[in-house]
RNA sequence: UGUCCCAUAGUGUAACGGUAGCACUGCAGAUUUUGGUUCUGCCUGUCCAGGUUCGAAUCCUGGUGGGACAACCA
């Protein structure tokens, strides 16, 4: 793991309490569950993670971390149909990436089929579960809408015989998959669709990722999830805001099982919504399956592998989940906070370093020729520790073409003719003439130094500008790749018609390529290793990058505060 | 013609009956060999109507607005 990407979280003691942590500190307070506090991360593997995950990780993760307590990984994988080990994986390797340990507590679902199998024995002996032999769209009809009852399947007063009899052979593979499930019996007339006899199993006939060919049956996300969190000793079993609902049926299936005073109980959190993004596993797939992106982990991606590749650090994504605050409003948080959050940390963290980008020659035509001065520069002028770096300069160097204008706009603080502007870390220099080509494109620039102005000689002279430069002999070569955000409209989601395509309104320039020249000390950079490119912004190490051709990606801009007079730059 | 949840500056989030605060954004200014960072200042807010109270963002009632629920997904 990269240094940079291996620092503790922030104290954060001043922070208010969100309604998690009074509800907590509360119980605490009471007593209740002898002052433990026990929460888990859940996710289904059936897709990447991504920011909105972040944050629930950060959240379940971080109580227990305060509080004294645990948290559990839990792979919710109830549904073989869907899951795979590679997203097992990857969510693994982003937990760990973000800081979180679960130390010896990984846990899956399926760890729990045949207790749960035991307990769905159980309700049917109880006469609290029957089989339905109906299809779906039959049960779902009969299901009614919420503002209407639904009416009682014919099946639904079995025998306890009979129901056994059935589950058994249902279990043993008897039924092709959809002919029958196994249903809790609760109420068809309640106004809470989901207590109107939920499913408890279906039948599929399918490898399960872990279980493999064992089961035919598997149970449904209600029927296991409350179960899970008992058998784990889970107190606060977190989610988000859509599941509010379902709580009656989480209680209810524990009601059937439970009968000691321990229960965990669920609470519920609004989801983060970015701007600018669309955060769901749906579509972040179709963005890879369609290949509008370069996989799950392209930097333009909400994905925390994403994230990752992009430059963010671990640090940046927790200070994040932290700002954003937990509460239960449906919110939209503006993705200037993320880019606020990692440039933060960056500053802190990020080595210094020349790049340009499009560069323009120029020629110092009194510093002698085949000359190569060393000067040493610091590394980060918010950290001396990390102590200085050599930057040879000579008579050709590149600057950036928007650092010079033929005819500056007002308050254009760089080159142009008969203007002096520094160059970062070497002298003072005056243009005194350009060449440009054919079509009128500045082809390169002539310029005198003046040798009093060296940096740190103690010289007195002030100009308004300070350019970025590399020594064109010395220039490493290096693609960059450019990236803004990958939608244009702020809530891509937001139906602006019948059949409203979100993928309408991806920006065509989230991603631009151009070649640029490095300063000779990152010809060796490791990948993710993160800088900041002088006036430029913060950029790392892509990992398609090699000895043969570095590849860096931009992570963020630096804060622009001077508006550029005319067209926009990359 | 239902049940549940939610409503505080542009965006988030505090204030638990007693001066509406914080962060991000925006705007000004200072410093600056990064038009960065840092520092200072400023702008902008309690959905509406009643009620209780000496006093309401907070409690009550009724509206209005937003969201969730009708997978054998999670």
């Amino acid at each position: 793991m990269d240094k940079q990407d291996n620092r503790g979280p922030e104290a954060n003691g001043g922070r208010p309490l969100n309604f998690l942590e009074a509800i907590i500190e509360e119980d605490i307070r009471n007593g209740k569950h002898n002052g433990r506090v026990h929460t888990r991360f859940p996710p289904e593997p059936n897709g990447y993670l991504h920011i909105g995950h972040a944050k629930s990780i950060c959240l379940n993760f971080g109580l227990a971390e305060k509080y004294g307590g645990r948290c559990n990984l839990r792979f919710d994988d109830t549904n073989p149909t869907r899951e795979e080990q590679e997203y097992v994986d990857s969510i693994m390797e982003d937990v760990r990436w973000l800081g979180f340990d679960w130390e010896d507590r990984l846990y899956y679902a399926s760890d729990y089929f045949d207790q749960l199998y035991e307990w769905a024995l159980k309700l049917i002996r109880e006469g609290k579960a029957y089989v339905d032999d109906q299809p779906a769209d039959v049960i779902s009809e009969q299901r009614g809408v919420p503002t209407r009852p639904g009416v009682e399947s014919p099946f639904r007063n079995r025998t306890v015989e009979e129901n056994l009899d059935l589950f058994l052979r249902m279990k043993n593979g008897e039924f092709p998959n959809g002919a029958r499930v196994l249903r809790a019996k609760i109420d068809m007339s309640s106004p809470n669709m989901h207590m109107r006899d939920p499913v408890m199993y279906r039948i599929m006939h399918a490898r399960h990722h872990r279980s493999g060919d064992k089961w035919c049956i598997y149970p449904t996300y209600d029927y296991t999830h409350g179960q899970s969190d008992y058998l784990e000793g889970i107190t606060h079993s977190i989610c988000t805001l859509e599941f509010e609902i379902h709580r009656p049926l989480y209680d209810w299936f524990l009601d059937q099982i439970i009968d000691t005073d321990y229960r965990p109980r669920q609470y519920e959190f609004a989801r983060l919504n970015l701007n600018y993004t669309v955060i769901s596993k749906r579509k972040l797939l179709e963005l890879v399956e369609g290949k509008y992106v370069n996989g799950w982990d392209d930097p333009r991606m909400p994905t925390i592998s994403g994230l990752r590749r992009r430059g963010y650090t671990p640090l940046s994504i927790r200070n994040f989940a932290d700002r954003v605050g937990v509460a239960k409003r449906e919110n939209v948080i503006d993705v200037g906070l993320l880019e606020f959050c990692i440039r933060e940390d960056l500053n802190r963290c990020a080595p210094r370093v020349f790049a340009v980008l499009n560069p323009l020659r120029v020629v110092i035509t009194n510093f002698e020729e085949g000359k190569t001065e060393e000067l040493e520069l610091e590394r980060n002028p918010e950290d001396p520790s990390m102590g200085t770096r050599k930057v040879p300069f000579t008579r050709e160097i590149y600057i950036e073409q928007e650092d010079f204008h033929e005819d500056p706009p007002p308050k254009f603080f760089r080159l142009s003719p008969g203007r002096e502007v520094r160059l970062k870390g070497a002298y003072i220099i005056r243009c005194e003439g350009f060449q440009k080509d054919d079509n009128g494109r500045i082809t390169e620039v002539y310029c005198t130094y003046d040798p009093e102005t060296r940096s740190g000689s103690g010289s007195q002279k002030k100009v308004k500008g300070t350019l970025h430069w590399v020594s064109t002999q010395h220039a490493v070569n290096c693609e960059v790749r450019l990236y803004d955000r990958l939608f244009m409209k702020e809530d891509p989601e937001e139906a602006t018609g019948e059949e409203a395509d979100f993928k309408l309104f991806l920006n065509p320039d989230s991603l631009k390529v151009v070649q640029g020249k490095a300063e000779p000390s990152l010809r060796n950079a490791a990948h993710l290793e993160k800088f900041q490119f002088q006036r430029l912004g913060y950029f790392c190490v892509d990992t398609d990058s090699s000895d043969e051709k570095l590849v860096f990606n931009r992570t963020v801009t630096l804060k622009e505060s001077w508006i550029r007079a005319s067209g926009k730059e990359s």
